[in-house]
DNA sequence: TTGGTATTGAAATGCCATTATCAATAGAAA
DNA sequence: TTTCTATTGATAATGGCATTTCAATACCAA
């Protein structure tokens, strides 16, 4: 039961908060940090344990790599993947995904997922 | 460089080809031990290095999942992804996925890739 | 068949993200 | 302030896969 707001608390919503897409471990603490030197990586999966069980953040995993959190939004949305870099990154989530022509007998279906892949600006302009 | 031809080499290529959905490794130790007896899971993981770097199987992974190999075939195709038993199923894929609205400035778009979610025959026959 | 050696199984080891430990620190109530 | 104790940071411990090691085994060319 988390009872005292402190600086790297702070520093850690923060960093989540303002990111605008998910964010690995490595990421909140890199950001973090840059608010509050000397954070320990403790501190941070700490935070975003609790912050995930308060339901302030979500998590969301790809392909080999690490879980990512990103701040709780109503809005429903996709996310685009890196290549390069391995960043995830938000985009408007598209109207509707057509259901699967068939499916398997007995399956029944709760919703879907659509992810883009590419190259990110920054990424694109480092390799030119 | 392989250049024997072993019976526990083919039990786990006949597991993969006639799975027809990504298996774990411990899913693909499993199936293919029931015809191999005692095959042991450095094998495994051997004859999947091996197959992988020749383009035999191809892998996924999903969210917190270890990685699951599947046999690769030209077809384009999407998972369904159970939510109780986490095994990912292979369906039809759609025939198109219609492209963000908005993408970020500098973005490039090289694929995008539909997840569907659900509870498979087994699960739903499970809990009832 | 036989012999050389690639392959195997079991166990040890490696790797690394996450969690637990614990003394020191710093919120915040009084 | 002072005091109590929740929280922190450093680091050790853990847990999970995955890889390596090595003596025993079994392919397969001759």
């Amino acid at each position: 039961m988390r009872s005292r707001q402190t600086r790297q608390l702070e520093a850690i919503e923060h960093a989540l908060r303002s990111a605008g897409r998910p964010l690995a471990i490595a990421e909140v603490h890199a950001a973090a940090a840059a608010e509050f030197p000397g954070l320990g990586i403790a501190t941070v999966y700490r935070a975003v344990k609790t912050l995930s069980d308060d339901g302030k953040i979500v998590s969301v995993a790809y392909a080999g790599q690490p879980p990512r959190y990103e701040w709780a939004v109503a809005q429903h949305h996709s996310h685009f993947i890196c290549h390069t870099c391995k960043r995830v990154f938000d985009i408007e989530a598209p109207e509707s995904v057509p259901l699967p022509k068939r499916k398997p007998r007995g399956f029944v279906f709760s919703g879907d997922e659509v992810i883009y892949y590419g190259t990110c600006a920054e990424c694109r302009a480092a390799q030119k």
